[in-house]
DNA sequence: TCCGAAAATTTACGCGTGATAAATTTTAAT
DNA sequence: ATTAAAATTTATCACGCGTAAATTTTCGGA
């Protein structure tokens, strides 16, 4: 171990013999330096601790290797999980993510926007609030950093798009619930803030008329991100005043769902797609403890793993072409019915 | 809005018509400029959108308003809860939360630890893992750099701890199941990454001793994060094969609890306290999504909103005396019991 | 009107690194 | 051994802001 400390890239490269010049490229691409000299700064890094100064690093870098990665709320599962897979695979590009919460307030996400700015990220993936979110913000930050949206889209910002297909999997589901009972009526929030649940509101009408019968929707008061809660009152108000018309119930989202099969417990009713079951109840999106609901949850399993990949890959290939030129891409991945006991 | 954008402090202080060094004094603390100063800049501020550039600002600066947050791992939603509080309370200070997750990795902890080290933090709170954690990277670290330790201890590392007091809370609600029906079994991982794990093993010994039972242990084999699939696999082998000696089982965290709530629904067994149940489980933490389990899950509430406030006010009061001198301080708030369906 | 203190400005320098051009050395191929 | 190519060194500027000291302006009160 070293006595003194080493303060700046000058004095680490005077005790390891090497200019600064080439230290400095060393550490911006290591296979930049011959072999030799790669080998003697490594010998003197393990000798003495040094770190660039990462302030320094970037003050003058064109560009730096920050991801940046907003999501709307960590506090929910499905936006940690696929944040978790979002930085997992930067990493194993050998970027640096930085997680921002949102803490589910759209003015937070603008200020998250901003505090990245100054990090001079390479890009920035984005899962927005939608019609929430600052449009003229979120489209001005575009316009100086290369932005990939995500779970969310907002028409025409961003390079790029990455989510599920909505009508595909709402459509999956409902038609899987007609074939085996009756046809589900439609659980969601009223004044929803993610723009997927008017998609998928969208895509139930859809569907439910496609297969011959009458959509019949259900929707819940209340603001906010606490959607069990919301899921749990409203939904048992209206199962203890037994509105919904049929025994079957798709929710806009997991979570409602989970708040449902709460309140429907709370009531004794029994839940599941046997015979002598009250109620069948399907959700939306494979939350993580959607498997670990009583009885476990059927619903529709969003390709997260896809998703996450994808979008960083669509900022990776947008770093690497740098063709500003290159088109708006919107991919979308299909959702997995997940068969599980509670429909 | 603006035609040319501005580029630096420099051109910012020119059209605003202020010096460069004011507006510099400005931004670290605005109450420091005379009031005539202060609207000129903001006028200034509204008209063109200029930011400061982070990296420069904290290149020089003596003290940074950057904090550190780093728990285990952010997809656990105990995490991500405690995690969100601690953020909002730093805002709430006016200083710069950075969350980090360590991804259940202690490796990953440690990089943590050295990212932050370059962003200069005036602190950092972390949640360790506890003896899987780098006990000497996390000691080299805190003779650099104020730190907080909060969750989980570490003896003698760090500043100051903050956390739950685990045998007040095991006592509680052990006296409570006594009370209420057959003293509790113990259902807790064999190979626990927190040391918190390993105080509850202790305290629900010593509370069993204390009221005249026997202790009686199970546990789970399994390694990693999935503890409500390590709940409801290992648990529901026990279950199935009527292992519990007792009838009550004290989970020694909320998210077994919910595994084994799961395997127990699985096998028709009744979860609850009334005279015709099964089975009374109970778990520890009041996991967010507690309330929601069928039947709803009593517990153990950790006093996120105290532990979080607390850890972040420890560190400040740090920062102000910077009195090296002080004592290693340890705090550790009560747990309420949360009686709930299930036990 | 003048005075003095507080606030603002000017001047000057430093932080630790990236970037580049020109000069020099080393390497690898002939 | 010769030579071209590659790598390194040297030297210098740039980045955007913090900070300190010296100087000037502002403003309220006598």
């Amino acid at each position: 171990m070293a006595q003194s400390k080493i303060r700046n890239m000058e004095e680490f490269a005077s005790v390891s013999g090497i200019s600064r010049p080439t230290v400095s490229k060393y550490f911006n691409d290591p296979d930049s330096v011959r072999a030799s000299t790669r080998e003697k700064i490594e010998a003197a890094l393990k000798k003495y601790d040094y770190h660039p100064n990462v302030f320094a690093m970037n003050q003058n870098r064109r560009t730096t290797k920050n991801i940046g990665v907003v999501v709307p709320n960590l506090a929910d599962p499905f936006f940690s999980e696929i944040g978790r897979r979002v930085e997992l695979a930067c990493i194993d590009a050998g970027f640096s993510p930085i997680l921002l919460s949102s803490h589910g307030n759209p003015e937070i996400e603008r200020n998250n926007l901003n505090s990245l700015r100054s990090l001079k990220p390479a890009g920035v993936l984005l899962a927005p609030f939608g019609r929430a979110s600052d449009e003229a913000a979120v489209q001005a930050f575009s316009e100086d950093i290369p932005l990939v949206l995500f779970d969310a889209n907002m028409p025409d910002i961003g390079q790029a798009f990455v989510g599920t297909d909505n009508f595909q999997s709402v459509n999956l589901i409902v038609e899987y619930l007609c074939r085996s009972g009756e046809p589900p009526c439609f659980f969601e929030m009223k004044n929803p803030m993610n723009p997927n649940a008017n998609k998928r509101h969208q895509a139930y009408v859809e569907s439910m008329e496609r297969h011959g019968h009458e959509p019949k929707i259900y929707q819940a008061e209340g603001e906010g991100w606490n959607f069990e809660e919301i899921g749990s009152t409203e939904g048992g108000r209206l199962l203890s005043s037994k509105a919904f018309a049929t025994n079957t119930i798709l929710c806009s989202n997991d979570r409602l769902a989970i708040g449902l099969l709460a309140s429907a417990y709370g009531l004794g009713l029994k839940v599941g797609f046997s015979a002598e079951c009250d109620l069948r109840i399907a959700g939306h999106d494979d939350h993580p403890f959607a498997q670990f609901t009583c009885p476990p949850l059927t619903t529709i399993a969003q390709n997260y793993k896809a998703i996450a990949n994808r979008a960083v890959g669509e900022l990776f290939a947008m770093l690497e072409d740098n063709s500003s030129a290159s088109e708006r891409v919107e991919t979308l991945f299909e959702g997995r019915l997940i068969m599980r006991g509670s429909a």
